[in-house]
DNA sequence: AATGATGTACGAACTAGATAGTACAGTCAA
DNA sequence: TTGACTGTACTATCTAGTTCGTACATCATT
């Protein structure tokens, strides 16, 4: 009784006569990607990922062989996507300080505008990287994602303006942790706090502390002690 | 023909005789911690946990009467532990920076201490905290969480060694992202920089990192400026 | 003390439905 | 005709939750 099939007589509403198949695992991603996203690697499921795409289930698995290549391929993705992104960061021309304001204005709003990139690390998290570990592909293109706040840094210290001694992997790490924290916590802690940590003001508050954390941080001079 | 019988003669191996509803409940709880903290809510596995404990699955239902009641339950009971452990932190008759260094350091090592709990935390953001929404108990729980890092500032300020106008609950913000990154990103930020960010040296250095982060942000004085 | 009734604590086996994955029969362009 | 591509209709298995039942303690009644 298949009501509401798709109609075999006429060529599916547009361009499925031409096989595309880059367009069938783009559009299976896109969606699987979301799935993932918003309910992790077993809670997602492969059938309502099916039924939300233009195709199949067995489309999914004639491309990305099973379950875990598909959200191997989603976790790639997102990455890629982020990093992407990431490029278009332009700091050349300003002085230290300002480039690393910006490089960490930058950072919070990117994160704060992919939250299903900072899901999808989460989810990976919980799985302890074992997918992470399996792509060359993701590894591949993080290795330059210190370079920006690298070389800020070392000019800021040829600048006399940063103390020496620093680790800019540390420093990335830094940035990541409270950028990252944003939107990975932001439900626990508004609940916990009765605050909605996601509120524009207070984001604005957030981010401008975050810079000055840095700014502080690398400034010369020491620690406050007793 | 019910062969692996308890046999009734005997004692059952000890004190099993004995009904202890609330040692089960505990042993149950036990288990289930651990396989929601490592599996997440859909990846956990009742049947798995029921296994694991010294009773069988209908127990589980006897007392938490499904699996989102026990994964309630186990969130619950991670809060109520990692607050509990947070009551033995001793900072009265410190200086400001002691204090607050103290606090940082204890806070840093609390958590790497308590991965379990972190990843609660995790999955429970991954579900948008709509469990944690569910449970009076956590909440009343942590309206205290503030209570040291507010005390200590005052006094700072007080003391005109801090500068005025932050906010406690920001600072404690600062302080969790630094250090619940430490332990809920360690997976993929060693994969990505090739460089084990749990080893004690590693974790020393950041530690320290976090603690100075603090005492600069809340010490007196400008940030840079250009 | 013996008897029976009741409630708590627990287990074995089962069920209904969900879910990842597949067999097979195509379609369509070159 | 070939081979890449796609849909339909499955299946095997897994999984949350249930049914039915037992053992034992307590308490009231005789």
């Amino acid at each position: 009784m298949t009501v509401a099939k798709t109609d075999k007589s006429k060529p599916d509403a547009g361009a499925a006569r031409v096989p595309d198949p880059e367009g069938t695992r783009r559009n299976i991603l896109e969606i699987a990607s979301k799935e993932f996203a918003l309910n992790g690697l077993s809670g997602a499921r492969i059938d309502e990922i099916a039924a939300r795409t233009r195709f199949s289930k067995r489309m999914i698995y004639y491309y990305f062989g099973d379950k875990e290549g598909l959200y191997l391929r989603a976790l790639e993705d997102a990455y890629r996507q982020v990093r992407e992104g990431e490029a278009h960061l332009d700091i050349e021309g300003l002085s230290p300080v300002a480039a690393l304001t910006r490089l960490v204005e930058f950072t919070f709003d990117h994160h704060h505008r992919h939250e299903e990139f900072i899901r999808m690390v989460m989810i990976e998290n919980i799985h302890h990287g074992q997918y992470l570990k399996q792509s060359e592909a993701i590894r591949a293109l993080n290795v330059t994602a210190i370079d920006h706040i690298s070389r800020i840094y070392s000019r800021g210290v040829e600048d006399g303006i940063f103390r020496p001694g620093l680790d800019p992997v540390e420093l990335h790490w830094q940035v990541s942790a409270l950028c990252f924290f944003n939107v990975s916590n932001r439900a626990t802690f508004s609940m916990i706090f009765g605050r909605d940590f996601g509120a524009p003001a207070q984001l604005e508050r957030l981010k401008q502390n975050t810079v000055e954390m840095m700014l502080r941080f690398v400034a010369r001079g020491e620690a406050p002690a007793e």
